[in-house]
DNA sequence: CCTCGCATGTAACACGTTACATGATTCA
DNA sequence: TGAATCATGTAACGTGTTACATGCGAGG
């Protein structure tokens, strides 16, 4: 066995592929469910997933056919037994890391030298993205209701909350801004 | 001028040093404000912050000064005014990227194959760690209290909140899940 | 015919963490 | 005396994004 050590991608790989009815995936299929599903909070490249996907067929946690009848050429690949232990394993394991890199933020804590004008501005911008994310995320929970299990529905909701507390925080930091402004 | 682009550490760096009432402060002090304030949205390191101040210094946005009368070797380094250019015009910036590596919700998303018992396992485990993170928020809030201007304080509400929000989910899910125990 | 989506990949780069090295001062 | 904290740094490593290259097939 080669290297020994897996990236969170991997696991999001043997996720996919490990659902109870998955059917097999190519490359591509999987970076299209990362980015409709738990693109909110862990994103992925194809820099990542290709080679990631040749190291775990070496590794012998998934298998990869080939699916050129007629089609495009496209492989797919399937969950191996040893790959669904490894993924149980990873699911069972304890502390987990949370990584947030909000620039929005980092600007709003330094942006005491501006002026309420400017400030106000600011978090008018913040609030309007949040919420495009949030039509966006919407969006794939309608499309996804009922087809997708418990576990990511959970998952979903709790995006959508999440985005709508960061939109009633703008709003709220917006009054008290313009209730201060002298 | 040598190389003209700088990372959001720098940024952070000039945020500090360029606050209205702002002392001059070594690289470690940095380091102990972006731990005690900004770390639960945005994190630094000294391989970071170091390398960096003296970048900043030979673009002449920072200034340092060794301060080692009698005491420990020390450069503190203050902002100049083209340094305060640079952050007024960062701060003015749009287009902010938030990133978010959850990997306690990558888990909980592919938890369908695992028990009824070990899920809820597991949530209740990512509501002990979001606790423990809310308590030492709160510490942060709490001590520093009065002592920060009204940006700083705002975003430290958000944190109190989005934490709060993050248990409550939680929460809810471990309920939803032990109702429909079979 | 041309554009869009399917499909696979890689190389260069940017970003960040960790571990290590070093040494002074303070306080119990 | 020994541990903790102050203080500064760097090298190696790991991770992640971007830009690019390539080519087929379907539909307008």
């Amino acid at each position: 066995m080669p290297d020994d050590r897996f990236s969170n991608v991997a696991y999001v790989i043997l996720g996919f592929l490990g659902k109870e009815d998955a059917e097999p995936l190519s490359g591509y299929d999987i970076k299209q469910w990362v980015d409709s599903s738990v693109r909110f909070f862990f994103a992925a490249s194809y820099g990542q997933i290709y080679p990631e996907l040749k190291k775990l067929q070496r590794s012998g946690l998934i298998e990869g056919h080939k699916e050129s009848t007629g089609e495009r050429a496209r492989t797919e690949y399937e969950i191996t037994d040893a790959g669904r232990e490894l993924l149980r394993e990873w699911l069972l394991q304890d502390g987990a890391r949370l990584e947030m890199r909000d620039e929005g933020l980092l600007r709003t804590f330094f942006a005491g030298t501006l002026t309420r004008e400017e400030q106000i501005t600011k978090l008018r911008a913040m609030r309007d993205e949040r919420s495009a994310q949030l039509a966006e995320l919407h969006d794939v929970a309608e499309y996804s209701h009922g087809l997708i299990p418990d576990m990511p529905q959970l998952v979903l909701d709790y995006g959508l909350g999440l985005h709508e507390h960061m939109i009633s925080w703008c709003d709220r930091a917006i009054r008290e801004l313009e209730g201060r402004k002298d």
